[in-house]
DNA sequence: GCGTGATGTAATAAAAATGTAATAATAGAA
DNA sequence: TTCTATTATTACATTTTTATTACATCACGC
């Protein structure tokens, strides 16, 4: 799911620059010039961060800024805010109202691109790393989550660990005695038969009970890999 | 409680200047012109904040940068680039290596306490006494007043301290040993399993005696998170 | 000093996870 | 096909981890 970003200005030629420079960077963007509509996009269709001109009609950008804030659906939204005053005292009292970064024209696209990352770096730590995403599986390793095709799976820890390495390294086969050695450590003794076991708890729980489709290949006489297409490709 | 700076910069004329404005604001400010330095009280000093010169001794700016970064203990420090280098592919670098913000000298003062100020509110905004908000609960921080749905939630000093780091980073799984740092201090000694306790104090005063959906997930051998569907989603 | 609430520890109960072994199933080779 | 090596699956005893409670101590306001 790319980030969405609401981009509140009303220069043509500006809103065009900018959202090709998102979209390649990755981003959604919806446009508007208006700030009354702004207000009304802004919680409505749930943008990541919002980029928000000073001059726009009907309502000043720091005022809107400003309504972003008072609302509470919105209160939490990153807003960077884009204007041609270069002044000190706009730059401050943009900041003080409550944006989170300040940019003057003319800018720089790839500038204004490497501040929205910043931004969501901080803010949405799960659209930026984080996060390992393979084969419609997504960990959270920060939170400790997993999801599959967005349902929550449920993990144990050693199923947890094992999953990770799999995730950080897809596709790649491991035998019994690396994933020992990687997933319960090198120290460990235990019988590399319990690899199966655990291989088989993982492949329970993400499979959802045998409902979906196996994303853990069997190896023989090798070991196990995750792989999006498991039982499509013949080894 | 005034939240910590730590500046590190060689200029001493800019030191005192910036010290001067952030002490006037309302921060405490430790100083450092080396690079090395830097990397040992960013862990130990716990400031709540990082401006870093990118000319400095030793490491260079970008480098310490980086380094915070990789180091699970600061990697979410906020951090805030100053230099001289205006050009627009130093800043993207910048931003890139994972600073949150870019002031280009010469700056304003009162910039900087803005901007300093704009990344705190957003990463921190319990030190500028604002409120938290996350899965229907509601801290004031500044009153110290915790409600769940509107009914006020009474909680013990400790309790408190331990929502509100959990408030700071909603969803994301703490060790005991973190718990222990973040909410007791770096250097108290207790036993882990005290925090077990705690949590079971927050648990039953935020669940209003177990009438409530629970909001504290256990992670099992990882530690626990604050979790607005703490149940439906382990792992 | 006294009462009140907060804090940390220890003991015990409860729950979950783990490793092993036994047995069934399967793939691949001869 | 038949045999054999390898993997899959299940059940279970054990271990590990967490939950809960009780209690002694401490700090602070009155």
């Amino acid at each position: 799911m790319r980030p969405k970003v609401l981009l509140v200005e009303d220069d043509a030629n500006l809103v065009e620059l900018v959202t090709y420079n998102l979209e390649a960077a990755g981003f959604d963007v919806v446009t508007t010039p208006d700030g009354e509509e702004a207000l009304v996009l802004a919680s409505e269709d749930e943008p990541a961060v919002v980029i928000l001109d000073w001059m726009i009609e009907n309502l000043s950008g720091i005022e809107v800024c400003r309504r972003l804030r008072r609302a509470p659906a919105t209160a939490n939204l990153p807003i960077l805010m884009l204007t041609a005053r270069a002044e000190e005292a706009d730059r401050i009292r943009g900041l003080e109202t409550g944006a989170d970064d300040y940019l003057t024209k003319p800018f720089s696209p790839r500038e204004l691109v490497a501040r929205v990352r910043a931004v969501l770096r901080r803010l949405r730590p799960a659209l930026s790393g984080g996060t390992l995403d393979y084969a419609g599986i997504s960990m959270d390793t920060a939170a400790h989550k997993v999801t599959r095709g967005g349902q929550a799976i449920p993990l144990g820890p050693t199923e947890f660990r094992l999953l990770r390495h799999f995730l950080e390294h897809p596709g790649r086969v491991f035998s019994r005695e690396q994933l020992l050695d990687a997933v319960w450590g090198r120290d460990v003794y235990v019988e590399q038969r319990t690899v199966d076991v655990h291989i088989r708890r993982l492949r329970k729980a993400i499979n959802v009970n045998d409902t979906l489709p196996d994303v853990v290949r069997t190896v023989r006489s090798a070991g196990y890999a995750l792989d999006g297409d498991a039982h499509d490709i013949a080894a």
